[in-house]
DNA sequence: AGCTATTAATAAGG
DNA sequence: TCCTTATTAATAGCT
């Protein structure tokens, strides 16, 4: 009886059959995000962690090439698939503009109050995540400037390697 | 003729085609990956950029938070796809101890001597690589003092928590 | 880890 | 982009 009829869409209950749907299906699931690479020319990243905990990765570039893109463009995603689905899909695109110069703050204040060799990790954490808003913030602030500059004006040779929002590829 | 035979697998060279393509597996890529979150209950995180350089994402909880996952786990991670960007950022598990304390008195330097939101796009990547390498060397060091703390045995600096990283693709 | 009966995905075409 | 249909591909339940 290899098969009965559709296939429930729900959490699977028992251990070991999760446990077996989940490599059959994360098989699958990383093959097609190989072939949608390969075929039709698209950046592909995809992270899955097992119900167990285990890290299974993919990335046609790499993960943190493709995150760095995916941050710079952040907010303004096409998005087709939450419909049927019910899961979390969005970004929030807060403005970050002034934040970035109190976050700054906060961090020289952590590096002048602690000393990261000798500080616990709630500390670290607490400095994580300053530093985690900061890059945002950073990121998106240059991204700005770099959109103001390459849209309006003059060619003034700045150096920057520029983050272009197109990708291009030719050779196969 | 629905379909004349298997599928090649290989880049689609007319765009059309590749783009047609590329939205129907999209649609199914997303769909396998929904479900797989679903039934296995997995932390799934998608991330792809069509040829076109258009993004979208899937993330049963967020992208940033799986990423952050992802993050403390980087470092024994394999990818093998080919890729032509060779671009990899690999995050090290090594101990950065004494690199995090100057990286952050650099950070705290560019802070005394530049304001960001007088910066240029330039002076701004200065920063954020600044940050992109504290807050890596910070979420080591964090990881590092947990993985100690819970195996209650501080061994040198090595470790962490690495559990097990595979990767797996597609054969079509 | 293998094996099939089924369902699911999808390439062409309209 | 949506619909249809002939085929191939994925996979649930077993062993």
């Amino acid at each position: 009886m290899p098969r009965r009829g559709r296939v429930e869409l729900r959490r699977i209950e028992d251990r070991v059959s999760r446990q077996v749907r989940f490599s059959k299906r994360r098989a699958g699931l990383f093959k097609k995000a190989f072939e949608l690479s390969l075929l039709c020319d698209a950046e592909v990243a995809l992270i899955v962690f097992s119900p167990a905990g285990k890290l299974y990765e993919y990335a046609s570039a790499s993960i943190e090439h493709t995150y760095d893109r995916y941050q710079q463009f952040a907010g303004a995603a096409g998005d087709e698939n939450g419909d049927r689905n019910g899961n979390d899909l969005k970004i929030s695109n807060k403005d970050e503009a002034s934040d970035l110069q109190s976050t700054l703050r906060e961090i020289v204040t952590w590096c002048l109050q602690s000393n990261p060799d000798e500080s616990d990790a709630n500390e670290l954490e607490k400095l994580e995540n300053l530093l985690k808003n900061a890059l945002r913030d950073t990121r998106s602030k240059k991204m700005q400037l770099l959109a103001k500059q390459n849209s309006g004006e003059g060619t003034s040779g700045q150096g920057c390697n520029v983050v272009a929002i197109k990708q291009e590829q030719g050779t196969a």
